[in-house]
DNA sequence: CTTTATTTGAGGTACGTACCTCAAATCTGT
DNA sequence: ACAGATTTGAGGTACGTACCTCAAATAAAG
């Protein structure tokens, strides 16, 4: 037997089609009993709506915007590649991906973005940008005006959890990703030593929240090793240079480092040739990928930024067709990257 | 501007909708020039054929079947649920999805069941069988009668490569697994030691590729460990007691021990209490997660259930579709499990 | 230049759903 | 029981494509 269409419906509640299109797309003027006869049936019959079919009726197509910053380093590179890919493979299927770049230091431009966007002309937006009380406000009023939006990578609320109320979030445990790095940094970490921690900067949410969990596990299971206070490049090769110098200097057994910021590249050409430390970093990109198979690096803690975009334009879409999202297939993994499983 | 459709088509191209439809589904009758100014008007215009709406007219409906083994361990339960969830998912998308299993011993059987396939019931296959002439043949035979399939964790000719020829494989690099297996051994070991390897059976060529390549990493990087002859449990309890027994008597230096199967629970159950082992083994199920937590096993090499399902079912869509697949999105990952990023 | 074969065009129906209009039926309050 | 409002039904058109038929146009063969 083929899947119930919209007529066995209509005959199954014993109502006719205009009454069964009234109720499936919530119109007006249908009495509740009449209503509940229909969503009986639905049940009874087992009838699942064809999305397909719905849409091409509504000519409807489904327009996504990804708000990103605009300052970003190879992973950002990365992920509007992979964006970009996929809007490609999705252009069979109704659905464009566009991408806008803004300034990440300043919340009041970013909840104005998100205020001018037009839900005649944008269906869902994925939003990369730091939490703060504007962004969450306007976030709201975009669900109040019919915008699908999810928190893509940062601006969630607290870790651990997927969604935060109806907010949802793409992107890894950041707690659960510097734990991971604990855990490989101590099993990696044959003899007592300290370790350092280079972030861009520690302001932001991520790093705080891997550098959390990485102590709680370095200090828990592995006594012998010591680690040091972050230092913060702030992105200035320079400053980078003095202060990389400096602790290697005044702290001749460091044994490890790790690299907090996706940006990894910088603090690792400073790395002293005569420390052999066990280096372990976040995200992959050419230059990680390269030292991991040079052997500079041990392990790279990584989020797969093409299931990153792809989760987070199912997660719209979903909300776009007042669906609920299968749980189990938008967790993203906490990747473990070595040689030889890059 | 919207996408072109066919009448768009038809009119860059100078023809009737007729001729289109002659032209984009292959039918007879149409002067070769004809076609060629058809052809050129699609790429002009960038004319994209709607696949709901064309699946919509013809009122098609894909349906697959996954050809698994019988005789089963706990990750072949997990395919199973992977493969239901996926099937409830895809109803939306007038998508069925069918499970099979098959005595794994006889190719025979394996081959007769391919063979009595109905290309009218069946639109692709994912067969998880080992290689064999008889099961090479019968799939060559599917594909003659437009039968889409794929192998399906087992079966492959050679690891390394997505395709061989026109044969796709949905899977990870066995090799690489292994390998990935042994470098983590080789960090996580800090003393000098002997490491057991067991399997259920070395007839596998997943485990003899994994073996393999645990062995290549384990002899070149970490000359101070020994890795003893894999042992063969044969899925027989009594006879997993007595040669662990045996082997952990004999070697008081065992340091590490490496299980290549997916049924890793027999093998952990008889290791010796006495003992510490560094335990590595494969595929995630609900004992091996337990014994990861408690700390028992150090870490697991694993590949999604879910996303080799979904692997699958997009490669044999695309298939019956004549689409290309995305190679970048259909690589299968070897993940790397540990406590924290479970 | 016919005759025949091949190629093309015009038009229709269908898929399952959305959305519209108008008339008929049913329910209110008095 | 009636006017008025509310609810329902019947029917149509549309989305983009597939697939069918029949006639008209064109090409190849005699």
């Amino acid at each position: 037997m083929l899947r119930p269409t919209t007529k066995d419906l209509a005959r199954a509640a014993g109502v006719s089609l205009a009454t069964v299109d009234r109720v499936l797309n919530d119109r007006t003027g249908v009495r509740d009993d009449t209503v509940k006869r229909v969503t009986q049936a639905i049940e009874a019959i087992g009838f699942i709506r064809n999305l397909s079919a719905a849409n091409l009726a509504r000519s409807r197509s489904y327009r996504f915007l990804f708000l990103l910053p605009r300052s970003g380093d190879q992973f950002l590179a990365q992920l509007i590649a992979r964006i970009d890919e996929a809007g490609q493979a999705l252009t069979t299927e109704a659905t464009q991906i566009a991408v806008a770049q803004i300034e990440d230091e300043d919340p009041h431009q970013i909840a104005a973005t998100l205020g001018a966007l037009d839900p005649q002309q944008v269906d869902g937006v994925a939003i990369m940008a730091p939490e703060s009380p504007q962004v969450r406000d306007a976030k709201a009023r975009l669900t109040e005006r019919g915008i699908a939006a999810v928190a893509f990578l940062s601006g969630q609320i607290s870790s651990g959890h997927l969604t935060t109320g109806s907010e949802i979030f793409v992107g890894i445990d950041n707690d659960a990703a510097g734990a991971t790095a604990g855990r490989l940094m101590g099993r990696f970490s044959g003899k007592p030593g300290k370790i350092l921690v280079v972030a861009e900067t520690l302001l932001a949410r991520d790093s705080l929240e891997r550098r959390l969990g990485f102590d709680a596990v370095i200090s828990r299971d592995y006594p012998h090793l010591t680690v040091l206070p972050s230092l913060e490049t702030h992105s200035d090769p320079d400053r980078t240079q003095r202060i990389l110098t400096a602790s290697f200097t005044s702290h001749p057994d460091i044994t490890g480092l790790y690299v907090l910021a996706s940006e990894a590249r910088m603090p690792l050409q400073r790395v002293p040739l005569s420390a052999h430390p066990v280096i372990i970093a976040h995200e992959r990109t050419p230059y990680t990928e390269a030292a991991l198979q040079s052997g500079q690096i041990a392990a790279l803690i990584t989020q797969d930024p093409g299931h990153l975009v792809r989760s987070a334009i199912r997660i719209l879409r979903a909300r776009c067709d007042r669906r609920e999202v299968l749980a189990s297939q938008e967790k993203i993994r906490i990747e473990i990257l070595i040689r030889e499983n890059l």
